[in-house]
DNA sequence: CGTGTCTCTTTTTTT
DNA sequence: AAGAGACACG
């Protein structure tokens, strides 16, 4: 009848302790979210505590509505007086309802990424600054963590000897000035204004505190000093503050979270209770098994070790792929081969990897396969240049005095107001004290600048002033219509021929349609609440149900699921780890964990996979297995298509699993390689010599029309031949199966 | 002023 | 491989 019968011992342990803080250390697959929302449900239910006192934060958007989802489940219709939000989100909101208190406009936009790279940008250059020598990027990180540790300009104290720290403080005053003057918070801002408004008013920080009792968080290992601060304050008066983390997965230090935030926990709330999570329920025993193998190496870990009842399933396969075309093709192949036979479909794959752009070859090996996949993450359609300059209209709509936003648009599209007007009125505005849109509006008065863009400059400001009036007389999607008319982009985009600017018009028609849908499903259709929904979810396809289909992302993006099989691509030396990783300690130790966490989001099957050469920026490298791989035990772990890393070489027997590549085959051509392997010596410069020789191939031996036979297809017809060696791809019709795409290397193709 | 071409750099992960 | 920025030309 209890809730808590669904809950295992420490679970129940976790949920019923209601009171004070809490700690709880939850490994991967143990049920966190479930004793999260069960926690929820009984405060809810069998405490009687209101909805509306429990405030839950979690890190990502996706998280969150998950939360809410699963919360509605358990509690019914009274689940949308509870809280469940990002720390960006609950900040925004706390801002827009309060913020006057700290002098903050409650129509403030909220600038991303690429704004605040701008701003910078703009600063940089005012200030004299060369930003060759001091890249924008950088000067971005160092504000960024000072937000982050909630230092103002004014107490970032730069090392007396750091030439870059030295800088980025004079860049920090002035960036927040120019942040102010246009009315804008960054994504760091956020947080750090938030702090500031609790600290700085007893009676905001008194309501904040007795409106949320109660709160919980979930990923507390990416927590960074500012949120930590941030619910430290609310959480001043009840201390009813309940944590949920595994410092084995935190994976965002990059981005200032701080992991010793969590193991110092205690320290801060020395009457804190802490549970910990050790069952999983997720995995088999050796994905699990090899996960721990994997994590194990690093230091400084929360002592816990995952176990499980379940059974140990299918040992781990690691496959080696000659590049990272014919690794795309394997895991689509295996993923084809397994559906075919009934074992699977779509939606229990994941293939994850460490970059975004890795995603191409998969995209098109399934493509071919004709699997329906999904990308996750990636280039989000609110980040495309043509959907960022629809936003920039209604920003500077809003709040005309938004520089970043207003110099986007000013001439885009094209209207004949080039970098010197813009510079004109720049210099004027700053001089009169007056805002670039202001100026645009008393052009008439600058005789420096020709008639002709006088006229262009005053056309636009009288565009955006029409459009201005209307804000508040037309709904949400029909302004937006009415700014993609009127502005001229969508025309343009029509009108162009370039080949992707279609597209770009089709992007842009889906823009008023997300417009539409938000206006249709949100209470608060504002304008303001519109944009502040795209800079903070950020996600059009979120809605999307995962499931159908073959989810592709980055591990990053992993975090929090879970799949029947999981694929690990490209685990090599500089991929993962990262090179941009691999001569620091620490962040070496995140790429461990990032491994860790791709491999613990496996139910069933896990394969791991890594190319022998890989194309990037335009060039071919041979790489090396990556490190992680050889912490697996051997004892339960397949290997293939590979000599095993670093040890002696060896053999492994392949199954016969997969049509195209047959036994016979691939014995062969392993014996080749292993044969040369033993002989050469072990010197990589002589190992590279060796691979950059064409290994003998079979395509050389076929033309285009030749007749050929296959093990498993029968007999066919050489349609075409694709590149040479052994990485030559030959397409060869055969009339019952159809048209096949085959590696030289492993077709094991017989000439008739 | 706008466009096109060329070179150059850049690619980690994201709220 | 692709995008951004520099430079030259119309």
């Amino acid at each position: 009848m209890s809730i808590l019968d669904n809950l295992n011992p420490e679970q129940q342990k976790a949920v019923q302790a209601t009171e004070g803080p809490v700690l709880i250390f939850a490994g991967a697959g143990s049920g966190k979210t479930r004793v999260l929302t069960y926690r929820i449900a009984y405060m809810v239910h069998e405490l009687g505590i209101a909805p509306e006192h429990i405030l839950a934060v979690t890190f990502t958007n996706k998280a969150a509505g998950e939360m809410k989802e699963r919360i509605a489940q358990l509690i019914g219709e009274q689940a949308p007086s509870l809280w469940a939000s990002t720390f960006h989100s609950l900040c925004a909101r706390m801002l827009r309802a309060d913020g006057a208190a700290i002098d903050i406009d409650p129509n403030f936009v909220i600038y991303d990424e690429a704004d605040q790279r701008a701003l910078i940008k703009e600063t940089l250059s005012a200030l004299n600054i060369d930003s060759e020598q001091y890249s924008p990027v950088d000067i971005h990180y160092e504000i960024s963590n000072a937000k982050n540790e909630l230092l103002t300009a004014a107490d970032y104290k730069p090392h007396r000897k750091n030439p870059l720290e030295r800088t980025a403080k004079r860049v920090y005053r002035n960036y927040q000035q120019r942040l102010a003057a246009s009315n804008a918070l960054d994504f760091d801002d956020l947080l750090m204004s938030a702090v500031h408004l609790l600290r700085e008013s007893e009676e905001l920080r008194d309501k904040y505190q007795n409106r949320f009792r109660y709160i919980l968080v979930d990923e507390y290992q990416d927590i960074n000093f500012a949120q930590s601060s941030l619910l430290e304050l609310l959480a001043d008066k009840h201390h009813n503050l309940c944590v949920v983390g595994d410092d084995d997965q935190s994976i965002y230090g990059w981005r200032g979270a701080n992991v010793r935030l969590i193991l110092a926990f205690e320290e801060h709330y020395p009457e804190a209770q802490v549970f910990k999570l050790e069952q999983n329920y997720r995995s088999t025993a050796n994905i699990l098994r090899c996960a721990y193998e994997v994590i194990r190496h690093n230091p400084a870990r929360a002592d816990k070790k995952l176990w499980t009842d379940n059974p140990p399933g299918e040992a781990p396969l690691v496959y080696r792929a000659i590049n990272e075309q014919e690794e795309a093709e394997w895991v689509a192949r295996l993923i084809q081969s397994q559906i075919r036979q009934g074992q699977a479909e779509p939606g229990d794959f994941a293939i994850l990897y460490r970059t975004n752009a890795m995603s191409r070859v998969f995209e098109e090996s399934l493509l071919d396969a004709n699997m329906p996949y999904e990308i996750v993450g990636g280039v989000r359609f609110y980040e495309r240049a043509e959907i960022k300059d629809v936003i920039a209209y209604l920003k500077t709509l809003l709040n005309p005095v938004s520089s970043v936003s207003l110099r986007r648009i000013i001439n885009n599209p094209t209207r004949g107001i080039g970098a010197k007007t813009l510079q004109v009125l720049d210099s004027e505005a700053r001089r009169r004290k007056v805002s670039l849109f202001e100026m645009c509006g008393i052009v008439s008065e600058l005789d420096q600048i020709r008639i002709r863009e006088q006229q262009a400059v005053a056309d636009f400001y009288d565009m955006m002033t029409a459009l201005h009036s209307r804000i508040d007389k037309l709904s949400l999607v029909k302004l937006v219509r009415e700014v993609v008319k009127r502005s001229g982009s969508l025309q343009r985009l029509r009108e162009s021929g370039a080949a992707d600017d279609a597209g770009r018009a089709e992007n842009v028609e889906e823009f008023v349609t997300a417009a539409a849908r938000f206006q249709k499903t949100h209470e608060d259709n504002s304008l303001v609440a519109f944009l502040e929904h795209i800079a903070l979810i950020s996600d059009i396809d979120q809605a999307k149900e995962l499931g159908s289909t073959v989810s592709l992302m980055t591990l990053h993006s992993a975090k929090g699921l879970e799949f029947p099989t999981v694929f690990i691509v490209g685990l090599e030396e500089e991929v993962l780890p990262h090179y941009r990783s691999m001569s620091d300690e620490f962040e070496l130790a995140e790429e461990r964990r990032l491994c860790y966490v791709g491999m613990t989001r496996a139910q069933q099957r896990l394969y791991l996979t890594h190319c022998h050469r890989r194309t990037i920026f335009g060039e071919t490298q041979q790489m090396q297995p990556s490190r992680f791989l050889k912490d697996l035990p051997e004892e339960v772990v397949q290997r293939r298509g590979e000599l095993a890393p670093g040890s002696s070489p060896r053999l492994i027997e392949a199954r016969e699993e997969i049509p195209e590549m047959q036994m016979s085959g691939r014995r062969l051509d392993l014996t080749k390689i292993l044969s040369r392997a033993t002989a050469g010596a072990t010197a990589s410069a002589e190992q590279s010599r060796r691979s950059a020789e064409p290994i003998p191939s079979s395509a050389g031996d076929y033309t285009v029309g030749d007749k050929v036979s296959h093990p498993s297809f029968g007999d066919g017809r050489v349609v075409s031949i694709k590149g040479t060696g052994d990485e030559a791809e030959i397409v060869v019709g055969f009339p019952d199966k159809g048209i096949k795409k085959l590696l030289a290397r492993y077709a094991n193709l017989k000439k008739l």
